[in-house]
DNA sequence: CGGTCTACCTGAAAGC
DNA sequence: TGCTTTCAGGTAGACC
C-alpha cells in the first residue's frame, strides 16, 4: 500500500480542467438540497471569502456548472438567488460526507445541507477562491478565452490568433495554449503532455508552426482532456473527487514529472526547460527545436 | 501597452 | 538529527 516516492510526488498535482469537471459532476448529489448551516474556519484564501457567506442559510443549491478553472454554484429561495464562485487554485478539493462528519486539518470552510451530507472545501496552500459571482466576474471571467473542448477551439482558431497578433506571433507555443484569453483550462501538465504527443517542441515559435501541426496539437489536447475527464482527473494527495474517491489519471503521465528519465518512446533521457518560470518537461529527440 | 516577474501558501524533499 | 532552503503551481497585479 506504501507509495514510492514518485507516486508521493504525482499526487501533489493540482486540480486542472478535466479535475474540476469531475468535482462539478460529482456534486450532483448536493442538487435541490437546502443549506442549513455554513462555518468559516479560515476566510484568508486567495481572497478573503465574503462574512456574509452564510447568507446562503436556507438557499437551495440549483445549478453546478464550470467555466475554465472556476465552479459556479446557483442557489435559490423562492425570491432570490445567490451564485457562488469557487477556484480549487492548486491543492483545493471539494468533498461531500455524511452528516457529522470530522473536520480535517485544511478543511476551510463546511457547508451543512438538509439530506444528510456535507460539502467541506480542502486547501492546504490557500491558493483557491470562494466569492460572490457578482462581486469578481468582471475581474476574473470576462477576459477569458474559449474552452478548450468548445468546437470552436480548432488548430484554424489558433492559427488565426497566431498570425492576427503581431504580440502573440513569436511567443513559443507553451506559453499560447497556457494563455486564459486565448484558451482556457490548459495547465502547465496538460500543456506538456499534448506538445509531447504532438511532437512538438515546447520553446517553438509559435509562427513557425504549420496550421497542420497546430490542428493535430488542438487534437491531443482535447483528446487529453477528454480522456482526463472520463478517468476523473489527475489525483493528488489533496485531491479527491467530491464522492471521495480519487483519480488515476497521473499513471499515464508520460513526461510531466519525468525529467531524467527515458522517454517512453524513443528512450531518450527526459530534458527539462523552464518557460515563464513554469517546468516543461519534452524529449528532445521526439520534439525538435525546428527553427523554420 | 506589452512582456516579464512576483506574491500568495504549504508540505515534501534536498541541502547543510 | 534537525534546522534551513528550495521547489511546485494558477493567476492577478505589480513592475519595467
Amino acid at each position: 500500500m506504501a507509495l514510492s516516492w514518485r507516486d508521493e510526488w504525482l499526487e501533489q498535482i493540482m486540480p486542472e480542467l478535466p479535475e474540476v469537471q469531475t468535482t462539478a459532476t460529482s456534486l450532483q448529489p448536493l442538487l435541490n438540497a437546502k443549506v442549513k448551516q455554513i462555518d468559516v474556519f479560515q476566510p484568508q484564501l486567495r481572497w478573503r471569502i465574503p462574512d456574509n457567506l452564510s447568507d446562503l442559510v436556507t438557499y437551495q443549491l440549483k445549478q453546478i456548472e464550470r467555466r475554465a478553472k472556476y465552479l459556479i454554484l446557483t442557489f435559490t429561495n423562492q425570491t432570490d438567488e445567490k451564485k457562488l464562485l469557487i477556484h480549487l487554485g492548486m491543492s483545493g478539493s471539494l468533498q461531500q460526507h455524511p452528516t457529522g462528519f470530522e473536520k480535517r486539518k485544511h478543511d476551510h470552510v463546511m457547508i451543512h445541507f438538509d439530506n444528510q451530507l456535507q460539502l467541506h472545501y480542502h486547501d492546504p496552500r490557500r491558493f483557491g477562491a470562494i466569492l460572490w459571482l457578482d462581486d469578481y466576474q468582471d475581474k476574473l471571467l470576462n477576459h477569458l478565452g474559449i474552452e478548450p473542448l468548445d468546437n470552436a477551439f480548432t488548430g484554424e482558431y489558433l492559427y488565426k490568433k497566431i498570425h492576427n497578433q503581431n504580440h502573440i506571433i513569436k511567443k513559443p507555443i507553451k506559453s499560447l495554449i497556457m494563455e486564459q484569453q486565448i484558451v482556457v483550462g490548459v495547465g502547465n501538465i496538460y500543456a506538456t503532455e499534448s506538445l509531447f504527443l504532438a511532437k512538438i517542441h515546447p520553446l517553438t515559435p509559435a509562427n513557425h508552426i504549420s496550421l497542420e501541426n497546430l490542428q493535430v496539437l488542438v487534437k491531443h489536447i482535447k483528446d487529453i482532456l477528454q480522456k482526463a475527464i472520463v478517468k476523473g482527473g489527475t489525483t493528488l494527495k489533496d485531491f479527491t473527487t467530491g464522492e471521495g474517491k480519487t483519480g488515476y489519471f497521473q499513471q499515464t503521465l508520460l513526461v510531466y514529472g519525468h525529467h531524467g528519465e527515458p522517454c517512453p518512446m524513443c528512450k531518450t533521457p527526459i530534458d527539462n526547460v523552464k518557460i515563464n518560470q513554469r517546468a516543461s518537461t519534452f524529449c528532445p529527440n521526439c520534439q525538435p527545436l525546428v527553427e523554420n
